[in-house]
DNA sequence: ACCTGAACACCGTTCAAGT
DNA sequence: ACCTGAACACCGTTCAAGT
């Protein structure tokens, strides 16, 4: 006789995703996810065929998240300069404010771990957009890379807490955004 | 009768840069090191306090590794814009031809796995050094964080596979180079 | 059809016993 | 003083047995 299923994946992306911040990465094991889900760990493999996949659906779900914070920055930010300014904001506060989710985007792990072509895309959607705006189609691409570079290696750093000489950090983001901001547009 | 020692520190942590670099963190396990060494893993614990502190040991070794690159760079550049441009490309290229023991030194890991100041200091002086003359004094901290930042950002993009929108990911670089050198200049 | 205990092959780490 | 086997507390994963 078939017995009801307990839990779905989504609940089980869930449950990852809030042991994930509040436990690390290394706390995200597939024991801790089964008892966050009221089953056995290897019960777990009947949704997801192990934890690579697991990490690649909660990095897809979160990459969406950050998608929709993106969009909602380019919309109210109006004309090109102010757009990506408030991108940029937008993307360094979804960073800090989810250190460990958005470790978890640029870890580095087995390439079926990562995050899927669709939802990466979705992603940077807007930023390519306002970039092309800013810089001309003819640069969109490099100029896009240049700012994502940026904007990804700050945080990382600020997150990895390698910011050590002192200063103002928050000072050192703005004068970011301005020099990157002027310098590349058309 | 004590027993003479078989291996030492130094040993321990050339023969871990090896495996990390060949087999990836993950394959760096405390038996690998210690297979390679020619004990057995319990042994390592007489020279280092754990798998921590010899990721540590590694990484400060790691960054000497990059200063000694980077100061040459920096040497070999001439003017402040040429030598920026200098340290940029030989930083890309100490990541990409040692993209295990690059990652190792932003890794998202304990606090106490961490480069220690000292060797961090070591790493980035040249840098400060170069881009205080670009930028003049006064903004030489934003501006070679903003420069770091990007450097960082691009490799670490770069070497996740990142840039999967096509496009040359070279030109990429030298366009960044080339308009974030114009726009810190003083 | 789903869930589980038991088992397997790994980890890092500790420690008493050997030399 | 250093090295080791054995043990401990964990992992992820598999699978036969239960319902």
């Amino acid at each position: 006789m078939p017995t009801p299923s307990r839990t779905s994946v989504a609940e089980i992306v869930a449950a990852s995703r809030s042991i994930l911040e509040a436990e690390g990465l290394d706390g995200l094991t597939m024991q801790r996810v089964a008892q966050a889900v009221g089953v056995r760990s290897p019960s777990l493999y009947k949704r997801v065929s192990g934890r690579t996949e697991l990490l690649r659906l909660i990095a897809n779900d979160i990459a969406d998240e950050l998608a929709v914070t993106l969009d909602a920055a380019a919309a109210a930010g109006g004309r090109p300069r102010a757009a990506i300014a408030a991108m940029a904001a937008a993307y360094r506060a979804f960073a800090l404010s989810h250190p460990e989710a958005y470790g978890l985007l640029f870890a580095r792990l087995p390439e079926a771990a990562r995050v899927d072509e669709t939802h990466n895309l979705r992603a940077s959607a807007a930023l390519l957009r306002t970039v092309s705006e800013l810089a001309g189609p003819d640069h969109a691409l490099e100029a896009a890379r240049t700012l994502v570079a940026w904007a990804h290696g700050f945080v990382s750093m600020e997150l990895a807490g390698a910011f050590r000489l002192g200063g103002e950090v928050d000072r050192a983001f703005a004068y970011g955004v301005d020099r990157l901001g002027r310098s590349l547009e058309a």
